[in-house]
DNA sequence: GTACCCACGATTGCATCCAATCTCAACCGT
DNA sequence: ACGGTTGAGATTGGATGCAATCGTGGGTAC
């Protein structure tokens, strides 16, 4: 254990040691740090956050019930791989869920979260970076289902986001953000519908935003054939360790 | 270890012990062996699996990740209790899912499988054995989703079950089973709109078939609030250990 | 009699160690 | 030259041991 780790865990026990691990590396997962198909080496993520190689196995074990890591017994871990019919299966479902999580959300929405909602909309369309777009859009949709007091539910949703995220970003880095008109065209329609209180019409406009998305991720199966990956400083990484 | 457990995993590593250990739990959980509320303990189910108490860990947090299990940092893991909000948010989600789920599934089903769905239908109009009705009925849904080639939206619904299992199992008993007759109608509306090949009838059936059961639940808080839980041998046990 | 406190046992959390398995490259045979 | 095989190194899986934490019961003060 280094002692860079140590000073960040002193020696005060929290006795979740897995669960910080876990929650590290999804989000480094998310972020792109880590893209889909990349190894996972216990040894190297228990140096990194100056943890045993235990609570690392037991992270990941976490993480592939998420469904965001593949692990094959005595072998190793890889972050999972989505092929394009199983992300379309994802957006699918999402197209029937997130409709049923924002009907939750919008009576408990206060006005002052719906003007909010409607700046983030606002930066969205302004911004060229992708990594901020992603981010503000996570954000955008995050505070639209802030409002529902659920415990399964917004889970499940947070979790098919989750899966996701690497081909958004793939698929963000291909389109030229300014092109994406529709979408704010669409976030702005959301919070209308919100601020007016109809339910119906939010929950149908979510419901086709997140359709089109599908269908222009299949328009684009080169997302998914390919070794290549991006990474968001775009290093190219031409054939992920295996 | 016990030599009997030993036995049956002899020195043969297969290498996903703890993936074992959270299915027997699993099972265990859903059969009724531990009702909901009741604890955990690591070395109890070591001991029974013959396992040390590391695999026994991370597929507990397996089941955390899956809902089933409630863990508490540094004292311990129970099997999770859904409120009544909690249930009803399970079977609202299973309302907007599951329909999704048979239309992906219907295009495959062969003949031979509906005429096996209206016998599982019959069989389970016929028992009066709790036990095998709620086997019959998972049976039959389950036969209902087999066409599905899906990983994704497969495993979700699985685990949408799984968390209302205890709850279905409670709620029947409370019911007298031949008082079901709409649930077997329901049944055979299913079977007759898969032969017909009428997708919209088909979701459309299941969609309420869960949504009654939703509301037959709601109808009966006491099965949530109750620190009572009836085994399926009927012992009943009046304080759950903590 | 009740409320608070402390110490002990029970139980969990994590690190270390060892065994089993896989990977990969060099080697051999054809 | 090419495909199959074998052995060393790398990596994972699991058991044991110890430290930290929590629940609980007994004791004490008020």
């Amino acid at each position: 254990m280094s002692d860079a780790a140590r000073a960040s865990t002193p020696q005060t026990r929290d006795g979740n040691t897995s669960a910080r691990v876990a929650d590290a590396i999804r989000e480094a997962i998310l972020d792109g740090t880590y893209p889909p198909g990349s190894r996972l080496r216990q040894e190297e993520i228990a140096a990194r956050f100056g943890a045993s190689r235990v609570p690392v196995r037991e992270a990941l074990k976490i993480l592939e019930a998420d469904g965001l890591v593949t692990l094959v017994a005595n072998t190793g871990a890889w972050v999972s791989r989505l092929t394009l019919a199983e992300c379309e299966e994802v957006y699918q479902t999402r197209e029937r869920v997130e409709p049923l999580l924002l009907r939750m959300s919008a009576p408990n929405l206060e006005p002052a979260a719906i003007d909010r909602l409607e700046v983030l909309a606002t930066r969205m369309a302004e911004t060229d970076d992708v990594e901020e777009f992603l981010r503000l859009d996570r954000e955008f949709h995050a505070a639209t289902y802030a409002g529902a007091e659920t415990l399964v539910l917004g889970d499940l949703v947070t979790r098919l986001w989750g899966a996701t995220q690497p081909y958004r970003r793939a698929y963000t880095l291909l389109i030229d953000a300014h092109r994406q008109r529709i979408v704010h065209d669409e976030h702005h329609m959301i919070v209308t519908a919100l601020r007016e209180n109809d339910l119906e019409s939010a929950e149908r406009t979510v419901e086709s935003h997140i359709r089109r998305t599908r269908r222009l991720l299949a328009a684009h199966p080169e997302i998914f054939t390919t070794d290549r990956v991006v990474l968001p400083d775009s290093t190219p990484i031409s054939q992920l360790e295996r």
